[in-house]
DNA sequence: TTTTATCCTACAAAACCTATAGGATAATAG
DNA sequence: CTATTATCCTATAGGTTTTGTAGGATAAAA
């Protein structure tokens, strides 16, 4: 299941993607708009931020932006850092790969056959999204 | 990402389905061949027991046999019993659906969209195989 | 200098996961 | 009939993750 975290991001960056000008928006007008707590949606932006998604502006007049074009923001990667792995077990994982404790040989392993079959299905739905794709 | 419980109850199901006859397997057994927790392995037995795909027996000589023929038992089903729901949100789960809090409008929702096409895909993944496929 | 809005760290409550404990129950062996 | 074996079942403990909240620091604008 997806955390809130990744949903409320997700939204944030939908909304921000449908602005008609790049004119920063603030926390809480996304906040009122999405239905998100303003202090969660806060800490959830800054790590888009520092993630080089968003761009920010303090004071009167401040917000976030997007500071990429939305065709260019992969689903995959926006995934990647809200949520973490897309594949359901770390064995499975390309990008957070973990071996497993308990498996004596993981390459015959028919657990992890399976969630990499799904991991990969998955996978080519995220990257054929764009952040544009899913906003309109 | 799997719980344990889970990726535990799979492994669980192939071993049984790879014994030659239909002799009950006792839970120790399984538990040391799959580097599992005897107890934690205990809870996670009477649960497939107690959603039809496990029959057992007391005492000496006793132990889980499966009751259906590993063809027979789809992948999706064992997901949900163990995992619950194959929908990355719960308002795009067929099972498990529930309404989300924050959205105004479901049917255009674009996360819903993305995470439904996804569900989409892991449930044909998973309805595509049985237990026999995945055990051999 | 005041107001505005993000920045950032710490923390707390709740939910969930991963087991473990321990007695009840039932089947088998002798 | 008794001892042994192995599942049955509930409760609970401990850890981790999630979901926020608090509150001051920082920077920009009026």
């Amino acid at each position: 299941m997806l955390s809130k975290k990744t949903k409320y991001g997700i939204k944030a960056l939908t909304f921000l993607a449908r602005q008609e000008n790049q004119n920063p928006v603030q926390i809480a007008e996304i906040a009122k708009a999405e239905h998100i707590s303003v202090k969660f949606l806060e800490s959830i932006l800054l790590v888009l931020r520092h993630s080089g998604f968003l761009g920010s502006k303090k004071g009167k007049g401040g917000g976030y932006y997007l500071i990429k074009d939305p065709k260019d923001i992969n689903m995959a990667t926006v995934y990647r850092i809200l949520e973490g792995p897309i594949a359901l077990l770390p064995c499975a994982s390309h990008n957070f790969y973990e071996k497993c404790g308990d498996c004596t040989d993981e390459i015959t392993c028919s657990v992890r056959r399976l969630m990499m079959e799904i991991r990969d299905n998955t996978l080519i739905i995220l990257e054929n999204n764009s952040l544009a794709d899913i906003a309109f």
